[in-house]
RNA sequence: GCGAGAGUGGCGAAAUUGGCAAACGCACCAGACUUAGGAUCUGGCGGUUAACACCUUGGGGGUUCAAGUCCCCCCUCUCGCACCA
């Protein structure tokens, strides 16, 4: 055995045999209890970064610690291989986006494996071959046939840059996601998922989550924005049409006053006609949808509106109300039209102080008393109702349901429930991305490509080569038959978004070889659901919530049997560098091939770990590396120097035979196996553990003494150390094993059991505090009684000078703890 | 504005859930071994103080024998959503 610690060479070694040997394989259908860990998939940019690292670390621990608790692990690794920088770096070097991305995840593979990860890489799988697509084709047939996806006309959000639509979700406060140009509306026809079928659902689920932290819960119920309240419709005064609105606070319906329209409301393009407003009403809608697209970056909007001219009947008291088209109401939100009540709402406030419209009161909160003409702002509080007929004297609450009652009673009204998410637009104008399997025919109409047609390849990823051009420029791949009727029809050129293929690839993974359906229902019931997902809580909504969506849509359609996609989910923070996320802007960045070339992998396995808990940002410190570096040398010498206590044929350990020092290091070992142990169990917190093993070794004491220990216990003690270090430090550790003699490999191991007995303390430190403040100590043995402990603590030399002579109220024992003794 | 989280030494962070605040590591200081040390080993290391002591977990109050931990009020920071009727 070499005599200091060659990592190169370590690494080098064990990674051969895990090619060799592929350790990490596990079959379609478990045999035993089953453990699915995954981490969220790289885009394959061109190279790891810091992030990627402490992900797939976090990931291959986790991994590594539940198949040596005798799970069966499943551990897969791919590749969210469609999308835009591909699109960008073919047109600027030439080729085609396929050859771009096929030899970036050629080399970030081989980053990856230099890593040490524990992969199942038979299951690995690139989302931008047909052998992946085609079955994200096919559900898309059958989704069409349930209604959920659809095609219709919108307004969408059209990123001039990337020359592409935006789901809501990609429009980060009126710029692009990934451009940060501006977005601006424009109308065309798009393919939609059905998701709002589902959003009653993905809310309730939100509560059997129990695995998911509580922010990423919140955000996902804050997106979906379920409101339940009340439909009601006026009629506009003098004509047949009705207004239908949409309240919350239906408690509030006799303070109306006005009534608030969308600009973009259908009505107001004939209501005011033949009215002197109408050209002003017509000028204001105008200007609004201009200005919307600049007011949207900034946060408050001075309200404005105009008058139509026009009036709409309140239903529940005949009072006559004006319209108002008014820059504050969301068409895309209810139904684009408002029912104003200044009282009670701030906007409507706002707006009838600007425009001099009357304000009533008609719910009272308690305890204070509303003055119409002094109001400052408009009270949101529920209360008692007045000025509200037959519902005065009602409280809020009971109100609403009351009145919603009402409502549906005389045919005016009735419940309605409305919520913030929207279907999902899925439509890319984009060529490096899965082609949407229908064919537009001049007589047929959209007409499904049939299911045996499959896949609809996309120029560049099948057998044929393909140009980089825009799919509409392409003449070849559009050119086709209407499966219908025969006759020449064109392809859409439209490809799905590519949250799409991360929808469902975790899916995949349980039998990515399957040629007859996008999953084998028997694996996809065996491995699915994913028991631990970990990554980026930038996916907090998007990624999370479409593969929530996935997972029920896939059960509801027969596939697979899940609920929920992801039973636990562990968000990691950034990785950081002074204090500030790693940019090349900053010139800030870490390279991790540089780190492992230079210090080895297991070192940056181990700092990554060890700098902070995994959900927590870490700071990369180049020190805290050269810390990591040298706590593996120390325990490589550790090893080395004591190879003589392997030799014997471990011989059972007597704990009372044992000198002091060496019964320390037998009760240390068995305390730290414990630690270690609740540390992963509890939070995954890798950092206490490796504190836990780092005092373990410090008890050992220094490389050169610890012969003098008793040899069983040293053997123990070095043993554990490579045990409970092997998920984190793999390389180093199965070397270590195999050098002190062990013929299995370390991975074969089962984790160590703490003796609950080995770990017992014979003699503790009892605090003695007077008045809660400390005053001194005692060491006693174990099994001193309580009343034993008061007389020592009260005989304590200190104590007796503290107290002099003064008699204690009270004295507190806590069990090998403390006494704490009240004057 | 709404929602979530955080605030502890020079730094990264611990604290068996109410019981010795600062484990473990980094940096720093001293010593040992060395031709040498940016290797290794040993020891020190929150603040004030000559010392006895006292103070210390963002600030203020409270509960308790005992509070980083529980309760109330306030401040600061980070993230997400944001005219959602």
């Amino acid at each position: 055995m070499n005599d200091r610690y060659d990592f190169k060479a370590i690494e080098h070694k064990w990674q051969e045999r895990w090619q060799q040997e592929e350790p990490n394989r596990v079959p379609d259908v478990p045999t035993g209890k089953k453990y699915y860990v995954l981490e969220m998939f790289p885009y394959p940019s061109g190279k790891i970064h810091m992030g990627h690292v402490r992900n797939y670390t976090i990931g291959d621990v986790i991994a590594r610690y539940k198949r040596m608790r005798g799970f069966e692990v499943l551990h897969p690794m791919g590749w969210d291989a469609f999308g835009l920088p591909a699109e960008n770096a073919a047109l600027k070097h030439g080729i085609h986006p396929a050859v771009w991305t096929h030899d970036n995840i050629d080399y970030m593979r081989t980053q990856l494996k230099a890593m040490g990860l524990s992969y199942d890489w038979k299951r690995e799988l690139a989302t931008c071959t047909p052998e992946y697509y085609r079955w994200e084709q096919q559900l898309f047939l059958r989704m069409l046939a349930q209604g959920l996806a659809y095609r219709r006309e919108t307004t969408v959000n059209w990123c001039e840059d990337c020359q592409t639509v935006l789901a809501r979700e990609q429009v980060i406060e009126g710029t692009c996601w990934r451009c940060d140009q501006p977005v601006m509306p424009r109308n065309m026809a798009g393919w939609f998922f059905n998701i709002t079928r589902y959003a009653e659902e993905l809310l309730s689920d939100l509560d059997t989550l129990t695995g998911w932290p509580e922010r990423v819960v919140a955000m996902q119920r804050n997106w979906i924005g379920k409101s339940t309240g009340l439909a009601c419709d006026f009629l506009v005064d003098g004509s047949e049409e009705q207004i239908t609105i949409f309240t919350t606070r239906p408690d509030t319906i006799f303070g109306v006053t006005f009534m608030s329209l969308a600009v973009e409301h259908p009505l107001l393009k004939t209501l005011s006609s033949g009215l002197p407003q109408h050209e002003a009403v017509q000028a204001f809608i105008q200007e609004t949808i201009v200005n919307k697209q600049r007011a949207s970056v900034e946060h408050e909007v001075e309200k404005r509106g105009v008058f139509t001219g026009r009036y709409c009947i309140n239903p529940f008291n005949g009072e006559r109300v004006p319209i108002y088209a008014a820059n504050f109401v969301l068409m895309e939100y209810g139904t684009g039209a408002v029912m104003a009540v200044p009282a009670h709402d701030q906007r409507d406030f706002e707006f009838a102080r600007a425009y001099s419209l009357p304000v009533r009161v008609v719910v009272q909160p308690e305890g204070e008393i509303l003055q119409e003409d002094s109001m400052q702002e408009a009270s949101i509080e529920p209360g008692m109702l007045v000025n509200s007929a037959a519902f005065t004297g009602m409280q809020s609450e009971a109100a609403q349901q009351v009145i919603i009652n009402h409502a549906q009673q005389q045919g005016f009204g009735r419940p309605h429930i409305t919520y913030k998410l929207r279907d999902w637009g899925v439509s890319r104008q984009r060529y490096w991305g899965a082609p949407i399997p229908v064919v537009h025919c001049e007589y047929c109409g959209i007409v499904p490509v049939p299911e045996e047609e499959l896949p609809v390849l996309l120029p560049g990823t099948g057998k044929a080569s393909g140009s980089n051009q825009p799919l509409h420029q392409q003449e070849e791949f559009l050119a086709t038959s209407c499966p219908a009727c025969g006759k020449p029809a064109r392809r859409e050129s439209d490809t799905f978004d590519t949250f799409v293929e991360s929808s469902w690839y975790y899916i995949r993974y349980v039998s990515p070889d399957c040629d007859t359906s996008m999953v084998d229902k028997n694996a996809a019931m065996a491995w699915l659901p994913v028991d631990q997902y970990i990554g980026g809580v930038e996916h907090a909504i998007l990624h999370l919530l479409y593969s929530r969506f996935f997972t029920k849509m896939l059960r509801d359609l027969g596939y697979i049997g899940a609920d929920e996609p992801f039973t636990n989910l562990l968000t990691q923070g950034m990785v950081l560098k002074d204090g500030f996320k790693m940019s090349k802007s900053k010139g800030n960045v870490e390279d991790p091939n540089t780190l492992i070339e230079q210090y080895g992998a297991d070192t940056v396995r181990l700092f990554s770990l060890f700098a902070a808990p995994p959900e927590r940002d870490l700071d990369w410190n180049p020190q805290g590396v050269e810390g990591a570096s040298r706590f593996l040398a120390r325990v490589y010498r550790l090893i080395a120097v004591n190879m003589a206590c392997f030799t014997g044929d471990g011989a059972s350990i007597v704990s009372k035979k044992l000198d002091a020092a060496s019964r320390q290091v037998y009760r240390k070992t068995h305390q730290t196996i414990r630690r270690v142990t609740e540390s992963i169990e509890s939070n995954f917190h890798f950092n206490t553990a490796i504190a836990g093993v780092m005092e373990l070794v410090n008890t050992i004491g220094a490389p050169e003494a610890a012969h003098k220990l008793d040899s069983a216990v040293l053997r123990q003690s070095l043993e554990t150390v490579l045990l409970l270090l092997f998920p984190m430090v793999p390389h180093f550790c199965e070397e270590l094993w195999q050098a002190s003699g062990h013929g299995q490999a370390l991975a074969q191991s089962t984790w160590p059991e703490y003796s609950a007995e080995a770990a017992r303390e014979d003699e503790l430190t009892i605090v003695i505090q007077i008045n809660g403040k400390l005053r001194g100590k005692l060491q006693v043995p174990a099994d001193t009684d309580d009343d034993t402990l008061k007389m020592l603590a009260l005989q304590e030399e200190k104590v007796v000078q503290q107290l002099t002579g003064a008699q204690p109220k009270k004295i507190i024992v806590v069990q090998k703890k403390l006494v704490n003794i009240v004057v």
